[in-house]
RNA sequence: GUGGGAGUAGCUCAAUCGGUAGAGCUCCGGUCUGUGGCACCGGCUGUUGCGGGUUCAAGUCCCGUCUCCCACCCCA
C-alpha cells in the first residue's frame, strides 16, 4: 500500500470543516485590519532562503527540500530550487520584484503549506500550514513605527480571542538592530569563551554557530552561567530602546496582556527589534502557536531597497489543535434527504434536488433501488432533519411527503412550497 | 540527527510456554417490496506495517527496515 510520506497527512472531513472555520475567521479579522492576501510560489530559488533566512540557521542548513531543476536545453542552465520552509522571504522577494514600495505601506497576509524536513512530533509536520502576515514598506509609510508592531500584536490577540482560544501567553522581547546587536554579540562571545567548556554539548555548539540561542538552553546546570551572561536589554541603543518602550505602552493602552522575556530569541537570522511568541499550554513540547517579529534589514539582504517590516506566522496545525470547538460543531448538516421510490423516480428526485438546491437547501440524494427503511436510517445517522419521499403517488399529485426524522411527524407539501418549508425547520 | 514507546479487521482491543488469528462496536443483507431508530437472524473485512532469519510450526523469538506517538534538538 502506498502511504502518505513521513510527516505528511491527509486532512479529512469533518476536520476540514474546522480548518475552513479557522481560515474564515482569520480572513474576517484580516479584513477589518485592512490586510490583503498575497500568494507566492510554493518553491523558490534556494538562494532566496539561504540569503533571507540565513545560511547558519537549522532551517537552511539541514531542513530544506532542495533539488536541481535541470535545464531543458543547452542554453537553459539548471537552477537550485527549494520548497518554501517559511513565507516571509517569499513575500519580501515579491515586494522587491513587483516594486510594491510604490503602494506605500503594504499589509499582506498568506495562508498555505510550508515544508521542513524535521523529525515529526506532536504539532510538528514536514508539510505544515502557516497563516502569516507582513507589514512592509518604505520607512516614510510608517512601516518602522512601533504603532505597527502594537497593531499586529493586538490583532493577534483579537484573533485568538475570536476563535475562543483561552489561556494563551504573549512573550515579548527586543533583539536589537544592526547597529547595536554586533556590540552585544561581541560581548556575549567574550563572556561565553571562558565558560563554554563547562556547559552542555548543545550550548558548546550554539556558542559557535548562534550565541543568542544559548539563552534558550533548558539544562539546569547551565542556568547559573546563563544568568551571569550579558543581557541584550543592556546593549539596546536609544532608538531600539525607545521603540520597545513605545510598543509596550501601546499594548498596555489597548489592554493586551504580555510579559517581557529578555531571553526570548528567534531562530531566523532576519529578526530585529521586536520579537514575540504566543504560546499555549495544551500543545505539548511544541507550545509556540505563533511567532514573529520585525525584520528591518531583510529587503536589503535580498538586494532590495530599505523596507522595514514586521510579520508573524501562525502554525495552523497547532492553532486547530488548541481549539476547543469540535469539528462536528462547525459542520453544516444536510437539510433534507430525498428518497426516490420506485422505478424511474430518480428522474423526479433529481428535478426536486435541483429546485431545492437553487434555494440554498443542502440536499442528499438516495437511489430508487433503496428501500424506504434505508432512507430513514441513512438520514437518521447523518443527522439530516427531513426525508422527502419522491414516489409515484407524490409525482402524480404534485404534493410530496416530508417527514421530520426527529419528531416522526409527516406532512404533505406542495412542490412550490418545499424549499420554504424545509428551510423554516 | 539522538533517545524511549507502539504497529493485529473500518475503529477499540484480545490471543497462555512458539501450536488452527478472535471479540465488541461499525458496516452490509434479511425478517420488513411505501415508513427508520429497537429486536432477532445471517454475513463481510486480515500478506498480524514490510522484508529476511531461527523452527516441524512465528502475531509471539532474532536481525533489518518503514510509519506513528512522546521527548531532545529546532521551530510555527
Amino acid at each position: 500500500m502506498i502511504k502518505a510520506p513521513r510527516g505528511t497527512r491527509d486532512l479529512l472531513p469533518p476536520d476540514t470543516a474546522l480548518w475552513n472555520f479557522v481560515e474564515a475567521a482569520v480572513r474576517d479579522v484580516f479584513r477589518i485590519y485592512n490586510f490583503h492576501e498575497i500568494r507566492t510560489p510554493i518553491f523558490e530559488s534556494t538562494e532566496l532562503f539561504a540569503r533571507g533566512v540565513g545560511e547558519e540557521t537549522d532551517i537552511v542548513s539541514k531542513e530544506m527540500y532542495t533539488w536541481e531543476d535541470k535545464g531543458r536545453a543547452e542554453s537553459d542552465k539548471s537552477q537550485m530550487l527549494t520548497l518554501r520552509p517559511e513565507n516571509t522571504a517569499g513575500v519580501v522577494r515579491a515586494y522587491i520584484e513587483n516594486k510594491l514600495w510604490d503602494r506605500g505601506l503594504n499589509k499582506l497576509f498568506y495562508i498555505g503549506p510550508q515544508f521542513r524536513r524535521e523529525r515529526p512530533q506532536k504539532g510538528r509536520y514536514r508539510q505544515f500550514y502557516q497563516i502569516g502576515a507582513e507589514v512592509i514598506g518604505p520607512a516614510p509609510s510608517g512601516s518602522e513605527s512601533p504603532a505597527r508592531d502594537a497593531e499586529v500584536l493586538e490583532m493577534l490577540a483579537t484573533l485568538l480571542d475570536r476563535l475562543g482560544i483561552t489561556g494563551w501567553t504573549l512573550e515579548l522581547n527586543s533583539v536589537g538592530c544592526k547597529d547595536c546587536r554586533p556590540a552585544f554579540n561581541e560581548a556575549l562571545r567574550k563572556a561565553l569563551e571562558p565558560v563554554t567548556a563547562t556547559m552542555c554539548a548543545d550550548c558548546q555548539r550554539r556558542a559557535v554557530t548562534n550565541p543568542l540561542r544559548v539563552f534558550d538552553c533548558k539544562v539546569p546546570a547551565d542556568q547559573p552561567i546563563i544568568e551571569k551572561l550579558p543581557r541584550l536589554s543592556e546593549f539596546l541603543d536609544d532608538a531600539c530602546r525607545k521603540n520597545f518602550v513605545d510598543v509596550q505602552e501601546i499594548l498596555t493602552a489597548v489592554e493586551i496582556p504580555f510579559t517581557v522575556n529578555d531571553r526570548l530569541v528567534r531562530g531566523l537570522d532576519y529578526y530585529t527589534r521586536t520579537a514575540f511568541e504566543f504560546t499555549h499550554g495544551a500543545l505539548g513540547a511544541q507550545n509556540a502557536i505563533l511567532g514573529g517579529g520585525r525584520y528591518d534589514g531583510l529587503s536589503e539582504a535580498l538586494g532590495g531597497p530599505p523596507a522595514p517590516g514586521i510579520g508573524f506566522a501562525i502554525g495552523e496545525d497547532r492553532l486547530v489543535m488548541s481549539l476547543t470547538q469540535s469539528a462536528e460543531s462547525v459542520l453544516r448538516k444536510p437539510d433534507v434527504y430525498i428518497a426516490p421510490l420506485g422505478v424511474g423516480m430518480n428522474r423526479e428526485a433529481a428535478r426536486l434536488a435541483r429546485e431545492l438546491r437553487r434555494h440554498d437547501v443542502i440536499v442528499e440524494l438516495g437511489d430508487e433501488s433503496f428501500r424506504l427503511k434505508k432512507a430513514f436510517e441513512t438520514a437518521s445517522k447523518a443527522s439530516i432533519r427531513y426525508v422527502l419521499i419522491a414516489g409515484e403517488n407524490e409525482a402524480q399529485s404534485g404534493a410530496f411527503t416530508l417527514k421530520n426524522i426527529e419528531s416522526g411527524e409527516q406532512i404533505s407539501v406542495a412542490r412550490a412550497e418545499l424549499a420554504e418549508r424545509i428551510r423554516k425547520r
